[in-house]
DNA sequence: ATTGTTTCCGTATGGCCTACGGAAATGGGG
DNA sequence: CCCCATTTCCGTAGGCCATACGGAAACAAT
């Protein structure tokens, strides 16, 4: 399906649950079976489990042992629940802020493909809108810290903050969509890969594809790592990289 | 919901579709009243138009006027026609190989970029199982033949490829998030930012957050142009201080 | 025991994918 | 002209989903 996300509803309710603003005490009324974290929690495990498809009103629910409808008292709908599940992932990188300015920014990137890795169901989830809890929040502020000490210009740093978040997300993002379609799929990506040797043996054109054809016979694709591998040697490359270029074009 | 995609059947019968193998004429038997292509442009502008979300079987029948169930005679399910429809506009980019080896992958991400501007459905759907399509197949031979004319290594070629693949794909998608988003709520980036100017009256803390009040404060914020312009030219600089930062790593 | 307040949750509506199996169309052979 | 193998069309049904609505249940204070 399409990516999910809203955050549609009131911003004032939602912003109130990401930063827990503790609503005055309630002297009476019926004693409430759930709470808004372990209704995070509940969905957290459900989505790292299953998938955020699977993540259901429903499924969550029965997770905690209540009425579908009872989450609707503590929650607005699933779009800010969502909300509330990624800022709480994104708060599980604890940033210690030491070394120099690009030792810093990786280990951003580093703490923020974990939890990627942790919650591969954060690739589905949009940061275009992002739900400006404390989570999300404090990562911006460290990676900001740390290129603004890099000697930019304040305008340039905002640029290069972009280019960075784009290119950690992205990237993280499509390192672990292996691991997600393989959880949900229950393939893995490898079976995937063999079962799909016919197109080899009968699509493969070698004159239309030349290149390619040539770096294989190189012996390019001859690696020893797993495919899981491979894509983490590459996250750290084009990182490495273009912090090269960001400092490069400092001068 | 989650990132769409399957093509878990099966692989052959996926193939055939892809390469639009002709099967053999048949002679006899009821006229088809829709074909593949039909269907395949049927869901795309629908996608277009509704997001993929919005891309459900019956949606695209009634599109053609046909019942739902019709159309599984010509694709073995959802999943399958998301693969013929990401390749198809896969191959709407036609790439001319010209310039320096910088200049066609600069030329390769600016296509690709465009794909994912007319058909934002794209951030969706998951690339670590892609469709083996003519689509994919020729871009990859681009970018491939433009990387091995760099100079690097054999093995180099292919790691940098996946960091630039995995660029071009992360930039784009969060590029066009903002308006998929504005397309299916309805409501624009910066009505949103603007419905969330609450966050920074109530929740802005200026001391848990220096670095970023600075930045405000020396005006990296003031800029001109809009949140698309923004996210344009950080993907232009992203990309050109990656293609830096490979050239630098050659020497 | 009554009342006000809060939470719980059953029901109902309208959507989704697709397995199944029968109806309808088509062209060739008798 | 009829029959029939072949192919396509598609209605029905089962099992998912989010959530609006409204009444029942629990609790504290009176």
């Amino acid at each position: 399906m399409a990516a999910e996300r809203s955050g549609g509803g009131d911003p004032a309710r939602t912003l109130a649950l990401l930063w827990r603003t503790p609503a005055e005490p309630k002297p009476v009324g019926r004693k409430p079976k759930v709470s808004v974290d372990q209704i995070v929690t509940a969905a957290i495990a459900v989505a790292d489990r299953e998938g955020l498809g699977a993540m259901s009103m429903a499924r969550v629910a029965q997770e905690l042992a209540v009425g579908t409808m009872s989450l609707y008292t503590h929650v607005p709908g699933k779009g800010e629940l969502i909300d509330l599940m990624a800022d709480a992932v994104l708060q599980e990188r604890d940033l210690a802020a030491e070394g120099t300015w690009r030792e810093r920014v990786k280990h951003y990137a580093d703490r923020t493909r974990a939890v990627y890795q942790a919650h591969p169901w954060m690739r589905d989830v949009s940061m275009v809108r992002p739900p400006l809890g404390p989570g999300l929040m404090d990562g911006q502020e460290f990676v900001l810290a740390a290129l603004a000490d890099s000697g930019l210009e304040p305008r340039q740093v905002t640029v290069a903050h972009v280019a960075v978040e784009g290119f950690v997300h992205g990237a993280a993002a499509s390192e672990v969509d292996d691991q997600q379609l393989a959880a949900v799929t229950g393939e893995s990506g490898d079976s995937w890969w063999g079962a799909r040797q016919v197109f080899w043996d009968d699509y493969f054109d070698v004159e239309r594809y030349p290149a390619m054809t040539a770096l294989w016979n190189a012996g390019a694709y001859d690696t020893a790592g797993t495919l899981a591998d491979n894509m983490r040697s590459s996250f750290d490359y084009g990182l490495d990289k273009l912090l090269d270029g960001i400092e490069g074009g400092m001068r």
